[in-house]
DNA sequence: ATGGCTGAGCTACTCAGA
C-alpha cells in the first residue's frame, strides 16, 4: 500500500498537477495539506472520477487538510486537538491493513515565523498540545501513521545551510526538541530510518532560484509508531512534481507499507 | 538574502507562506 503526503499549496490551483501525479504514481491514500479552500469548493468530483474518495477539513484562503483515498477511511475527525485560532490543521481517520487497525493523522503544523511574534507562540503551544495528545493516542491504539507538513527541520543535515536557520521557527532548538519528543514517544522518522546520512529535501522556496540551486529543506515527514516497523517497505521523496510547470513549493513523500 | 515568488480574495492590495 502506497501512502503519500503532499503540501499542495492550494488544491484548486494545483488540480492538474495533482491529477497527473495520481495517474503517474497510483497511490492508495494521499495526505494533502494547505488546500486553501473551504469544503464546499474542494474538487471532490475530479478526484472521484479518478477513483478517490475525499475527506476534507477545509478553510477559506489558508491552511486546510484532506485525505484522498481509494479505500474507505472510517472515523474521520477534525478535533484531535483544540486549535486556539480555530485553524484547519489536522484530520484523522482509520484504516484496516492486514487485520491491523491503523490510525492516520494528517497535520499541517503552524509555520511560526517570525520568532518574536504571536505566530511563534502559537506554533509552540500547538506542538505542546499535539505531543501531549499523541502520547495519549498511542496508549489507545499503538498503530499510528503521523504525516504531513511539520514545518520542522529535524537536524542540520536536513537543510542546505543550517547557519541561516538558527533563529528560524523551522529550526530553532526548542522546536526541534518537540520533534524529538514525538520520536521518543515511540515513533520512527521513516525517511531517516531508511536513509541514515542522505541529504534530500521536500521543500524549495519559489524565489531566488532555490529549486535550481537545490536550496531546500526536509520539513515534510512520515512518522510511524514502533508497532508498524515490521510493515515498512520503502520511502521515497519524489522530486518530479516540483520540477513541473506551476508546481507546489513542496514535493510529495511516498511511503510503502504492507 | 526577512525577500527575491506564489496563491486567495478580490479587482488594488494585503496577508501568508518557510
Amino acid at each position: 500500500m502506497k501512502i503519500v503526503s503532499w503540501n499542495v499549496n492550494s488544491v484548486r490551483a494545483r488540480i492538474e498537477n495533482i491529477l497527473n501525479y495520481i495517474k503517474d504514481t497510483n497511490p492508495d491514500i494521499l495526505f494533502l495539506q494547505e488546500i486553501k479552500t473551504e469544503n464546499i469548493n474542494f474538487p471532490s468530483e475530479a478526484f472521484k472520477k479518478n477513483g478517490y474518495n475525499s475527506y476534507v477539513f477545509g478553510q477559506k484562503s489558508y491552511n486546510g487538510v484532506a485525505f484522498l483515498s481509494k479505500c474507505k477511511i472510517t472515523n474521520v475527525k477534525n478535533d484531535l486537538i483544540k486549535d486556539k485560532l480555530k485553524q484547519s490543521r489536522i484530520i484523522t481517520g482509520e484504516i484496516l491493513v492486514n487485520k491491523k487497525k491503523i490510525k492516520l493523522i494528517n497535520i499541517y503544523v503552524p509555520n511560526g515565523n517570525p520568532i518574536d511574534s504571536e505566530k511563534y507562540e502559537y506554533k509552540k503551544s500547538w506542538l505542546t498540545s499535539f505531543v501531549k495528545k499523541i502520547k495519549k493516542e498511542l496508549s489507545l491504539n499503538p498503530n499510528l501513521i503521523l504525516s504531513g507538513d511539520f514545518n520542522i527541520i529535524p537536524e542540520e543535515i536536513d537543510v542546505y545551510d543550517y547557519n541561516r536557520y538558527k533563529n528560524d521557527a523551522l529550526f530553532k532548538l526548542e522546536i526541534r526538541k518537540k520533534f524529538r519528543e514525538l520520536i521518543n514517544l515511540g515513533f520512527n522518522d521513516v525517511y531517516r530510518y531508511f536513509n541514515k546520512s542522505k541529504q534530500e529535501y521536500t521543500f524549495w522556496d519559489y524565489f531566488a532560484g532555490s529549486w535550481q540551486k537545490n536550496y531546500g529543506m526536509r520539513i515534510d515527514h512520515f512518522l510511524v509508531s514502533n508497532s508498524l516497523l515490521e510493515n515498512l517497505i520503502s520511502i521515497n521523496i519524489n522530486k518530479t512534481p516540483r520540477s513541473k510547470s506551476k508546481p507546489s513549493d513542496h514535493t510529495p513523500i511516498e511511503l510503502e507499507i504492507n
